[in-house]
RNA sequence: GGCGGGGUCGCCAAGUGGUAAGGCCGAGCUCUGCAAAAGCUCUAUCGCGGGUUCGAUUCCCGCCCCCGCCUCCA
């Protein structure tokens, strides 16, 4: 209350550019707000266009809306049959001055509650509705028709119904030619929702100990179009995931040297194999089935020795191939310098054999939080994952 | 009720008309001051019942169960 809107919106924005940081999504080119004035007036300028062929209507209340009978595809994309539609008693025909129930708002008369946010317009002070502001947005940016629109399936119907029928009707022209709708996120096996509080923020997930990228690699394991159950226990599954594909990547990176030089093993080429399987409606579970298999083989080779350092630099620059689309490397992580310190006393200890002292002092790690492990390059520092 | 998506090893998850990828966990072995870690190896007959077929987890029919949507919060 009483606070602006820019004001309100601007540290989930921020936030929100945190995470995708975090999840190492690439970022996009436009991140256009809907109350950018040259949007709004874009969706002034769209739906005047729906009023002059009198697609769209303005009501007894000062609003706008669409009206649906004009459009005959509307409902096509999530298969209604409108005229057969149950009512789900959510709606309360008294409350609105439409014609018929399903027409949307197009824009939406300023009441007492909109406080001071509205713009003026050609029906009077007002604000968009949701639909109009993504046709807006979009064909701005993109023109009139779209090669991919993606979204959740829970917006399907109405709101890309919505936006298809706006959009069609103003440009003429066919507006997305495919989409892409993504399952729901799952958590703990039940939808995610803030009435029954199961639901994680990514900030929580950091301060259990979860990183970045294990995050990333738990939520990217499973098809777009399948819900997704979200556990701390799938987290771990990737922690040690990932630990196994860095432990195959500095194995690589120890032995690599020389001229590049291709493998016998990984002759059918591994990393097209990869990504041959996401050019299948993106089947990640199919391509990371290769990697891991690429990974077996290569180092069964390793161990072997069969794996020349021309071969093992060859088999890091295919995988490279691959992490630039899968961003699993290591992150940098910071010890505390207390934490470093322990470490470097216990290294003395060990070079002494006094393994007493060197117990002791793992120990005095752990309990800092943090587990170590002896490697043949040294000591190595994990953050211990909490619950 | 309508529409859509699912039910595959303890958990996660691919896939195909000809007898089931992969990951995690577990077990065994190797390595190792110890502990780990790491490497290798091993582990399923695909919700239920019919049908089609030489052969079905994969096709058809019926049923059961789970999830989502069914209109103005964006």
């Amino acid at each position: 209350m009483g606070v602006r809107l820019a004001e309100f919106t601007a540290k989930f924005k921020e936030a929100f550019f945190e995470d995708l940081t975090t999840l190492r999504l690439r970022k996009a080119q436009h991140y256009p707000a809907a109350t950018e004035p040259r949007y709004i007036n874009r969706m002034i300028e769209m739906i005047r266009s729906l009023e002059a062929s009198d697609i769209a209507y303005k009501a007894e209340d000062g609003s706008v809306y669409f009206r649906i009978s004009r459009f005959p595809d509307y409902g096509k994309l999530a298969h209604l049959n409108l005229e057969e539609l149950r009512p789900s008693g959510r709606i309360n025909n008294d409350e609105y001055e439409k014609e018929a129930v399903g027409d949307f708002a197009l824009w939406k008369a300023w009441t007492e509650e909109d406080g001071d946010v509205y713009w003026d317009s050609p029906w009077g002070r007002g604000r968009p509705g949701w639909h109009i502001e993504c046709s807006a947005m979009a064909t701005a940016l993109l023109g009139p028709q779209l090669d991919i629109h993606c979204g959740g399936v829970d917006n399907m119907f109405p709101h890309h119904e919505a936006e298809i029928a706006q959009s069609e009707c103003v440009t003429g022209k066919q507006f997305v030619r495919h989409w892409l709708h993504c399952a729901h996120l799952m958590v703990d096996g039940q939808k995610m929702s803030k009435s029954l509080g199961n639901f994680y923020t990514l900030r929580d997930l950091l301060a259990r100990g979860y990183s970045g990228r294990e995050i990333r690699f738990s939520l990217i394991t499973v098809h777009y179009r399948l819900p997704l159950n979200f556990t701390l226990s799938g987290l771990d599954s990737a922690r040690a995931a990932l630990m196994r594909i860095d432990a195959w990547v500095s194995r690589l990176r120890s032995l690599s040297g020389g001229t590049p030089h291709e493998t016998a093993i990984e002759a059918t080429t591994s990393a097209d194999r990869f990504l041959s399987a996401l050019d299948e409606d993106l089947n990640i579970s199919g391509a990371m089935g290769h990697l891991f298999d690429w990974l077996r083989e290569s180092n069964r080779a390793m161990d072997l020795g069969t794996l020349s350092p021309g071969q093992a630099t060859h088999t890091l620059e295919e995988f490279q191939r691959i992490n630039h689309i899968l961003a699993f490397e290591e992150e940098k992580i910071r010890i505390p310098s207390e934490v470093q310190s322990l470490v470097e006393e216990r290294q003395r200890a060990r070079a002494n054999k006094n393994w007493a002292l060197s117990d002791e002092l793992r120990d005095a790690i752990a309990a800092k939080g943090w587990l170590l492990k002896d490697t043949k390059l040294g000591p190595e520092l994990t953050m211990a994952a909490g619950r």
